[in-house]
DNA sequence: TATTTACCTACTGTGTCAATAGGTTTATAT
DNA sequence: ATATAAACCTATTGACACAGTAGGTAAATA
């Protein structure tokens, strides 16, 4: 289940892109569009720079920007950094390693194939299309 | 992300289906087969029969079996039950009452048509599907 | 009647989620 | 220079779900 600092990331970013006129945008601002407390994006936006899908400018007139284009950025990047995994099933995270039934197992072609399918889903929108 | 109940009751219906030979099939052996603790398979079974997807017959020689035929189940029905939903997204839960932002929010549609994309994945799947 | 099975209620440790709190650093505007 | 406004950092917390265990009772057959 894609978790509410997901969510809120992605409306961070189409916040940035709708409001974007060349200068910072503070996070102040972002928390009062959205209705989200400051403090929790903080955290957010922490994971979006770590990423750099966005940049910080620190000091009196900073704020954050896209670091890319709107185009050029997809859900799926967003979503990935924020929620560490676009993973639907536990079996198929990368830093787990493989389950020892792996190979008889008569369920995972079907998580792979579920798998497969959110990822073309949320790497094929981009934040563009969204606003 | 779905949770090992759901997963393991998955792998309990093709069980199930698998080595269906007229009598009631025990939990002892299925928990045997699949490597999964007996008392834990107790939990996830209850769940299956609340919804009707398999009975249980009590006593010597009972077991549990299949409701219907493989060919009429489908996995979402079987996630659905065990997991509570198959909602993605809190936004989208049927007993949380609509999110006040719902009208103006960007990023609603996207969620909606995850949703709708998952539902059809697994409702489309079924049990006979999988082995 | 002993045995085998389903069925029931309760409990628990672990971890994640969602968020808050209180600071320090950085850089601009005045 | 200095006040101000912003990012940036570390730590903490309450609530809740997940994954599983424990110990029993009821039901039905061999």
């Amino acid at each position: 289940m894609i978790s509410t600092k997901g969510r809120y990331a992605l409306r961070v970013m189409i916040d940035l892109a709708e409001n974007d006129n060349g200068t910072p945008i503070p996070l102040k601002d972002i928390a009062k569009r959205q209705d989200i407390s400051k403090k929790y994006l903080e955290i957010i936006v922490k994971d979006l720079v770590h990423g750099n899908l966005v940049s910080g400018v620190s000091g009196k007139g900073g704020g954050y920007r896209l670091s890319k284009k709107p185009e050029e950025i997809s859900v799926g990047e967003i979503l990935e950094l924020t929620e560490g995994t676009l993973a639907g099933v536990a079996c198929l995270q990368t830093d787990k390693n493989s389950c020892p039934r792996a190979a008889k197992c008569k369920t995972l072609p079907l998580w792979t194939e579920y798998d497969n399918m959110v990822h073309d889903f949320f790497y094929g929108k981009k934040l563009s299309d969204l606003y």
